[in-house]
DNA sequence: TGAATTTTGTTACTTTATAAAATAACAAAT
DNA sequence: ATTTGTTATTTTATAAAGTAACAAAATTCA
């Protein structure tokens, strides 16, 4: 890895790091246009793809978003909660069900190499 | 609910259960433009909306692309098992993280009202 | 039948993501 | 010091996915 993928991973991850919510790529984008005006898209995914694979910064499949890691990086399971209400997010260590997860996942002789856990619903504030 | 909305259901549920590999919405707008050829984005959408919502399908997030659901209807955490080599998606019942994946959740006070969990990895088949 | 409701098709658009082509960066060889 | 080959990056353009808005058609049921 070349010195200047570092540092555009490390903007990446600063601007998802300040924000307290999960941001769209684009509006990444349009952050860093701010200071960088010919950024382009492709140049966000590259290292949106590499923070994620280093489990530095999480993708939310469900909401086409990210979010800084906000725990141990070698999680192997991450879990993320997302509160349909106010948008926040929280991550808890999931590796309690890795077990169960590779049980099930044996039976039919299936070999996981990433897990994605995703819950909707409601944050303690939000709840009524 | 309407019988004609019935209709649409079962005519884009029939496509999703004739494919044993996942289809994205435009690919089950193509095959159904066949025999329908006036039918538009928004009418599958709007069927698999509500298709998903009764767990009769499911949207692989991940994977911007929908299943027939194959276990049962109410199974709360369906567990979708997709193979990368081959794209062929199993479904599990996760029924038994589901006092795990509460723990877990009750801790921040979160409260899951719907549960995402796929899986990427190797199938039988395609594991060397 | 006919008014209320639901569903559909149409158009246009937004958002998300990637392909393809052009360029820059840099180490090794000349 | 200059050229070359390799790799990564940027730029441009476009593909793919999803949605909003609204009028027209179909359906339901009084």
């Amino acid at each position: 890895m070349r010195k200047q993928a570092q540092i555009r991973q490390s903007e990446v991850l600063k601007v998802l790091s300040k924000h307290d919510k999960p941001m769209t790529a684009y509006a990444i984008l349009d952050k860093m246009k701010r200071t960088e005006p010919d950024i382009a898209a492709p140049t966000v995914y590259r290292a949106l793809a590499a923070l994620t694979d280093q489990g530095r910064a999480h993708k939310l499949e469900s909401m086409k978003s990210f979010v800084a890691c906000r725990c141990d990086h070698s999680a192997a399971v991450p879990i993320l909660a997302i509160c349909d209400d106010c948008g926040t997010v929280e991550e808890h260590d999931g590796t309690p069900l890795l077990s169960e997860l590779t049980t099930i996942a044996a039976q039919s002789k299936f070999t996981p190499s990433r897990h994605i856990v995703e819950l909707h619903g409601q944050c303690a504030r939000c709840t009524d």
